[in-house]
DNA sequence: GTTGACTCTCACGTAACGTCATACTTTATA
DNA sequence: TATAAAGTATGACGTTACGTGAGAGTCAAC
């Protein structure tokens, strides 16, 4: 592929692109005899970790060091920044709560502090970038620290900004648009809430397994996927109790 | 307020501010006669509408522009910026499906065009520019243009993510913590599904009202929103059918 | 065989600060 | 009350991650 087909993919610029090789971050494959740049599959694999590093606020030196480094592991990178990723979505989460509350404090509704005003913002040195140097800096890496794993989102703050969200119409007509999109975010936080009874997921389970239509379903996203699914969902029951 | 109290209240830099300063972008109400920089609540506000727009990847001259236009309105400048969050929010849910899918490709379970890759990155000209510049622009406003509102969530596309997520964990341990996150996750993603039937909604937009205690702890957010709740959860289900 | 789309390499420009250096103010402490 | 420590101000140059032409070569098509 050359230079203009990968801006078209990807969405980056070519002259970023050209960037990117003059830094030595992301050097093309091959070239034609003409000295034009021609990306491989896997020059395309790189790019992809290097846009997703971007857009998680690492600097393209830190990226270089990250990539080039010979414990990176490109899997391990992957699933660090899914999980830096959804650190991001709950900041996003954050920020929307403040700008709820904001407006009603805009129509003098609500007391705010100031401290509550800037709430979402302070993303204070890039939390990730600790992480990342951890786990493939130059001095090696310390293996045994597995961090206990959250268990279920915090359902409290989502309450609390749709909450906010239909104080903020609550003068309008409860049938117009806006209002009734508002209070279908709140049937939907409903449902995930409790409404679905413990004995009755694990009866799902086991329907995955017993009901062929079920299963390849499932298994269409990897064999053996709904036998997981089923044994997995019936000790999440059992912890449940 | 002086500059470094700001700056740690907002997690913005001391120079930024100086910067803000020195472009004309945020100039402190007063100033001591020693020339110290002192800002007030408004400038406050000021600030933080500055930082919601470069959070929207804004630059400070269009910033300014919007801050100073004539017809600039904060009131409304908070909905748009909130109606950007949750547009962001949408971008981020494809990227972590995205990655959640290339985790797979990397174990080989998947195959994924070259496309599907980059899907989620492109953020295309800031589609926010437009809307804003629309707006408050140089050149009026026309009001007439309202849109149709989306009614609801795209369930699918957070459906399939689980499943990949799913899909990716498969071959540990049922019991496992990681395991058990993730089926945790497929719990509450059900009960968001259809498992709170219509009729148990609106019976509970009832008990809203007919309950003081529900009463009193809705309208916390604002007087008279309990009420509005029931009437527009009425609304709502009646539409459903 | 020439036109238009694409590519290359300089090279300078820009946005949004970071990073000293130097000097003045204010607050805390002995 | 003196004096250090902490905070603030103004330059001024540095830096990152590209944008924006300029000028020239390359390639596919009509």
């Amino acid at each position: 592929m050359k230079v203009k087909e990968v801006s078209q993919l990807t969405g980056v610029s070519v002259r970023t692109l050209h960037h990117y090789d003059d830094i030595g971050l992301l050097t093309p494959d091959r070239t034609t005899q003409a000295g034009y740049r021609l990306y491989s599959d896997d020059n395309l694999a790189t790019l992809q970790q290097i846009l997703f590093f971007r857009e998680l606020g690492f600097s393209l030196k830190k990226i270089k060091e990250l990539l080039t480094s010979p414990a990176f592991s490109r899997q391990e990178a992957f699933e660090m920044q899914r999980k830096m990723l959804l650190e991001k979505r709950k900041q996003l989460d954050s920020m929307i709560n403040t700008i709820e509350k904001t407006i009603q404090h805009g129509r003098g509704e609500l007391v705010m502090t100031n401290e509550e005003k800037f709430k979402g913002f302070d993303f204070g040195e890039n939390p990730y970038e600790q992480e990342a140097r951890e786990r493939w800096g130059d001095n090696a890496v310390d293996e045994s620290n597995k961090k206990a794993i959250q268990f279920g989102p915090e359902l409290g703050e989502e309450m609390n900004r749709i909450y906010f969200s239909l104080a903020g119409v609550r003068h309008m007509e409860p049938s117009s648009d806006e209002a009734q999109a508002r209070i279908g975010e709140w049937f939907t936080f409903l449902n995930k809430m409790g409404s679905y009874s413990l004995e009755a997921f694990a009866g799902l389970g086991e329907m995955y397994v017993a009901d062929e239509r079920f299963t390849k379903n499932i298994d269409q996203f990897g064999e053996g996927l709904a036998l997981f699914m089923r044994d997995a969902m019936a000790v999440y029951v059992k912890k449940g109790k």
